[in-house]
DNA sequence: AAAAAAATGGAGTCACAACTACAAAACCCA
DNA sequence: TGGGTTTTGTAGTTGTGACTCCATTTTTTT
C-alpha cells in the first residue's frame, strides 16, 4: 500500500539501489502522464520515453501493464494522501479547515492540476473494469474519509464543532465537495466551483457554531 | 446540443425515418456501453452487436469514432438535464430538494448506474484529450447550475432560503455534492456517501432557514 | 578478480480494433 | 411501377501498441 521500500520486480527478483531508482522514476514519470492523459491513452512507449528507459524494463519491473497501473495507483494514493493527512492530523479549529482548503486551491489553480484529483481521475476510469484497482483506490479514500473524520472529531472535542454537525457524514461532504468540485474544475477550466462547494461547507460550520 | 432530431450522416445525407431510427438506437447503445466500460474500452465491434448493425453503419452516420462520442455526449447530457431540469423548475421549499435529492440516489441506489454521474464520468475521460468535448460537456453542466441556481433563486423569492445563503455558491456546491458524492459511489459501490455530501448541505440550509 | 545476479537495449512478433470499399438490398417519391 | 437515393452486409486493409526474446552491460557478492 504505501509506497514503501521496493524489494522485488514482478518476477520476484530482488532489485538493487540503481534497480529501485529506475523502478521509481518508472513509476513517477507514469502518475504523470497517465494523470495528464488518462491510463488509456498513455502509451508504454510515452513511459518509456519520458523516463528514459527501455521496453523491457517496464515489463521486467511491473509485468503488464496492469502492473504498472497498480504501481501508479498506489504511487498516487501515498502522494494525495502525502498532501492531506498531515493538514489534517493537527485540524483544531476553522481556521485550520481554511488552511487545508487554501492548499487544495493553491494545487490546482493557475492552470496546474487540471485533470481533477488524480485519485477520483483513477477511479472514474479504472473503478469498472479493474476490481482490484478499485479497491486499491477505496483503501485510499477510506484513509482519506478517515484523516477528516478524526480531524472534525478532535475539533469537537476542542469544542470548535457544532454538536448538530455530524464528523462522519461532515467528513464525507467534505471529501466529496472536494471530488465533486475537482470534476467541475475539468470541465470549467477554472477552480469556482471547487472553491464554492468548499466555502459553502465551511460557513456553514461557522454560521452553527457562531450560534 | 439538444437530442433534436436528427437529419444528417455524417457526409451531409439526408436521414429517412428508418434512417433516424438506426441512428438514435446506436447512439443509445453506444450510450449504455460507455457508461458500463467507458468510451476507451468500448470497441466499435461492441456497438455494432448491442445496436444489431454492422460495421459501415456506424462509420457512414457517424464518421469516426469521435463523431460516435459526441453523439454519446450530446445523448448523456440531454438524458442527465432531463431528469434534472423538471424537478428543479419546481423548487419551492426544503422538501422539493429532498424530493430531488431522494431521486438522485434512487438511481444510483441498489446497484444501478454505480459508474457514476454519465456526464462526471466522460468529463473525467475526455476533458483533457478532446477539447470540443469538453466544451459541449461544460455547456451541459453549465445549464444544470443554471436550472439549480433558478430554482434556489425562486426559493429565496418565496422566503424559503436564508439570505445568508448564496444561491450561486449553493447550485455549485450542490452540483459539487452530486458529482464528487457519485464519484465516491464508483469507488464505494453505495450511495453512503452521496448521501452524506447531499444531507449535509440541506441540513445546513434549514439549520440556518429554522433561525 | 571472477562468478553470479540483476539491469538494460534493441529488434521483432502478434493481436486487435479502427477504418474502408464495394456491391446488394431497402426505401421513398414521382 | 420505376429510378434515384439511402441503408445495409461482407470482406477486407492497415496502423498501432502491448508484449517478447536474447545478447550485452552493469552491479553485487564472494
Amino acid at each position: 500500500m504505501a509506497t514503501a521500500p521496493v524489494v522485488e520486480s514482478a518476477s520476484g527478483q530482488r532489485l538493487t539501489r540503481k534497480g529501485q531508482q529506475t523502478y521509481r522514476r518508472i513509476v513517477s514519470e507514469a502518475a504523470a502522464l497517465m494523470y495528464e492523459r488518462g491510463v488509456a491513452s498513455t502509451r508504454i512507449e510515452d513511459v518509456q520515453t519520458a523516463a528514459g528507459v527501455s521496453a523491457s524494463q517496464i515489463y521486467y519491473y511491473f509485468g503488464e501493464k496492469d502492473g504498472l497501473v497498480r504501481a501508479v495507483i498506489d504511487h498516487q494514493c501515498e502522494s494525495v494522501l502525502g498532501v492531506h493527512t498531515p493538514l489534517l492530523a493537527n485540524l483544531d479549529s476553522v481556521e485550520a479547515l481554511e488552511a487545508w482548503r487554501d492548499v487544495i486551491l493553491s494545487i490546482h489553480r493557475d492552470g496546474r492540476n487540471q485533470q481533477g484529483c488524480p485519485m477520483g481521475r483513477l477511479t472514474s476510469e479504472l473503478s469498472r473494469s479493474a476490481p482490484e484497482a478499485r479497491a486499491d483506490l477505496l483503501a485510499g479514500f477510506n484513509r482519506w474519509e478517515e484523516a477528516l473524520r478524526d480531524g472534525l472529531r478532535a475539533m469537537r472535542a476542542r469544542g470548535e464543532l457544532p454538536d448538530r454537525v455530524d464528523p462522519e457524514s461532515f467528513a464525507l461532504a467534505l471529501l466529496a465537495a472536494v471530488q465533486g468540485g475537482l470534476v467541475l474544475t475539468q470541465a470549467r477550466r477554472d477552480t469556482v466551483a471547487l472553491e464554492a462547494s468548499l466555502n459553502t461547507l465551511i460557513d456553514c460550520l461557522r454560521g452553527h457554531a457562531d450560534h
